[in-house]
Formats: structure tokens, sequence, C-alpha cells
DNA sequence: GGACGCAATGTTATAGTGTTGCGTATACCT
DNA sequence: AGGTATACGCAACACTATAACATTGCGTCC
């Protein structure tokens, strides 16, 4: 764990949020006030995906710091598209009927993709759009 | 459903496997010989993801023809890394699950996205890459 | 202590994916 | 025919990600 590597983890713990890599990179540059190229941010993102630190939201192009870092992760994300929050999930019974499903066909998996988009409880609260 | 709609769609058949939106440009592009710009064939992939015909594989940027354009299409995508085949997937224990875990915390979801990467039957028997 | 090896980062350029804005054509309705 | 809505064409641009190559810093071995 570098020093690169350990503030784009205090800046996604920070944002709150699913993040973009650029926005990383702005945020990174301002930080140290030079300028840091992609390469070196998504070096560091790769890294930090590997330790199971940060996962990689597709359906947004965003990275989110993991909230159970130790446990082997096969997490769901729930993504409210009004704040923009996501909140990460365990449920080894997703995993479980996947790996059912698969075996049906001879198919083996090795990494899943799991995310729901919609609206989030304080959101609802606050009324429709 | 128009012309260009209708050659998207069955270019997508005929890939056999998820294909990039600038695939499809270039495919057009060649078939009608003429340049079709991106806007057109994303328009067109809106379009068709909107009727259900489509759907986007969100880890592989990637669309693929859908097969049950009928039913409310809550489906899961198995997606070989070895030869990028993808096999849809339909398994409503899955949606249920999903639903269950949102209403735990009051979460209302609108659409979902699972796709599980691996090795399938066919790649797997070939023998280890 | 100089040479090497190695991992991480820096730098530049470029590839790949997707959108905006605006103008034009086509079809359909009255 | 005129009016309207929808689809398409086109140019430019924005966003996301990677390739290729150079540099730095640090530890080890002779």
């Amino acid at each position: 764990m570098t020093a690169l590597r350990r503030r784009i983890l205090e800046l996604l713990w920070a944002s709150g949020r699913p993040t973009g890599a650029y926005e990383l990179i702005e945020a990174v540059t301002l930080r140290d006030s030079r300028p840091v190229g992609p390469p070196t941010v998504y070096r560091a993102l790769e890294f930090l995906m590997a330790q199971g630190l940060v996962s990689r939201i597709e359906s947004l192009n965003a990275y989110v710091p993991c909230v159970h870092p130790e446990r082997d992760h096969d997490c769901l994300f729930f993504i409210c598209s009004r704040c923009r929050a996501s909140v990460e999930l365990e449920d080894p019974r997703i995993g479980g009927l996947l790996a059912e499903d698969a075996a049906v066909f001879g198919f083996v998996a090795t990494r899943r993709t799991v995310e729901v988009e919609g609206t989030c409880a304080q959101c609802a609260e606050v009324g429709p759009a």
C-alpha cells in the first residue's frame, strides 16, 4: 500500500458515492498540486480492486470502496439513480442460484456483476422526481 | 421498426456474440456502402433496447439480441471469457431475492444488471487455456 | 560503493466508447 | 398541400481506458 494508493482509497471513502476515474484524477491532482495522469490512477485502481478494497460499478463506469475487504466479496450493488449513492450488500443466496443456473449448462463462473438500479429510501421519501 | 434498426438487429443476430457499438457502425457502413455515424447506431440501439429486443452487457460495453422479446426481460447473462459467447437466461428467483434484499432498506428497484463471467462448457472441454 | 533488479510511478499519445447539437429528410395526419 | 412528429445525417466533442516508453526509488549482491 503506497501513498498514492492510500490517497485514492481515501478519496473514494470521502466521496460517498461511485466515483469516476477522471474525477479521481482531478481530485488527486488537486490534492497533490501536480498533474497525475490516467494510467497512474487506473493502475492504483487495478491494485485496489485486486486487493478487494475497491469494486467497479460496471453500469456507471465508476469505482467504490468495498465495505468488507476481508471477505471474498461476492457483492451486490444497489444504486440510487436520484442521489447517485450506492449500497453494497452480500447475499450468498444469489451466488448460489447463479452457480446452480450455470451448472445446468456446464458454465464455470469466475466473476459476478450484480447491480440494481432504482430509488433509495431517502430519495423516495422526498417525493416523486 | 425501420430498415436501419432491422439491419442492426440482424447484424447482432448474425454476430452470435456480444458486439460493440463501433463494430456495428463498421458493419452497417460496409453493408450499406456509405458512412454511418455513431449517433445513428446508438439511437437505433436505444430504440431496440427500449423494445426489449436488445440488451446491453455492461461489463463488456457490448450489445446482444434478446432471446425473448415478448417477456418482461429480467435476464441474466453468462459470458465466456474464452470464446466471448454469451448465454441469456431467465431465473425469476434472482429477481425475487434482489427485490427482497432491496425491500430490507426501502430500495425500489427499476433495472437489474446480472452478468456472470466464466468459461462455457465447450471451451472448458477443449482444455485449460 | 557501483551495478543490477524490481516495483511503482511519470509522460505522452492514442484507442475505444458515447453524447450533444443542429440540420434535413421522411412519413403520416388533417 | 401544409403541418407535425419521428428518424436520420453529420460534425464536433466528451468521457473512459490503455499502450508504449521513460524515470524514480529502493533493496541486494558482488
